[in-house]
DNA sequence: TCTGTATATACTCCACATGGCATATACGTG
DNA sequence: CACGTATATGCCATGTGGAGTATATACAGA
């Protein structure tokens, strides 16, 4: 039913922009296809195929509910994204260092700041937050 | 002339899997074209369009050295995919406090290896749909 | 069973980005 | 200036994926 498939990059899926938008609604809460249909104005046809897509790709799953199908994210995908960015994530923020450290040269005034220098941030405070 | 552009997404940068591996390489230290073009093994100009591509998508920039031309990376634009990830962060730190102690280890490490699609993640239900 | 609703699939058309190749430009050296 | 190296650009052919439309399947109610 589903399988083969060429293998290709979470960004084969997230290059799509409908694709993105319909991850974006998903965020809040499940939707079903007609909602999204609605809500995105987009023919009927062309969200069940991005949504086909992405249930492939993982990025989604549905239940059914009488004759609708809901569908709700998954995490994975995401994390993976995540996980390809983890490299540049580093550098970037050694950037952000250098700026952070330039301002708080200029700026007088003292923002608690206790380190001078380190060795890598996540990115700003990566809401590792909604904790148990 | 680097200017006009049309308005695309940095997932329309991404979806290359050459730019990815050029990104990645640029990751450790700049480089020349010429070292990209033998890391990677592709044709010389496939790695200079590729570059411009990135450049003109703010992804790399590069500096003159006799004939040669440094590309190093720029942050924004991941910056920008953080940017994007962030609501779907929140979404699947969610899911991960479910189940924290079970993924808590895969997490981390990514070594940046270059085109090789990440091979672990015990992601039960995948599957993988027919194509044409 | 027939009907209406909800969703999925099949198929065609078309745009467009990519790869490959040839060639142009830029720079340094003799 | 001529030449070699390093990089950029122009052109063409091709493949792939998304849009659009028609149709098929699934389910509920009368």
């Amino acid at each position: 039913m589903e399988y083969i498939q060429s293998v290709q990059s979470v960004f084969d899926i997230l290059v799509e922009p409908n694709r993105r938008a319909i991850l974006s609604l998903l965020v809040s809460s499940q939707q079903s296809v007609g909602e999204i249909e609605r809500r995105l104005h987009m023919p009927q046809p062309m969200v069940s195929k991005h949504l086909r897509v992405l249930r492939q790709a993982g990025f989604v799953e549905s239940t059914v509910d009488a004759q609708r199908r809901l569908y709700r994210l998954k995490p994975e995908p995401f994390q993976e994204v995540d996980a390809w960015l983890a490299p540049f994530r580093r550098f970037w923020s050694a950037h952000l260092d250098a700026l952070e450290r330039h301002l708080d040269r200029m700026d007088a005034p003292t923002p608690p700041k206790q380190k001078t220098r380190k060795p890598r941030r996540p990115n700003g405070g990566r809401d590792k937050g909604a904790k148990k």
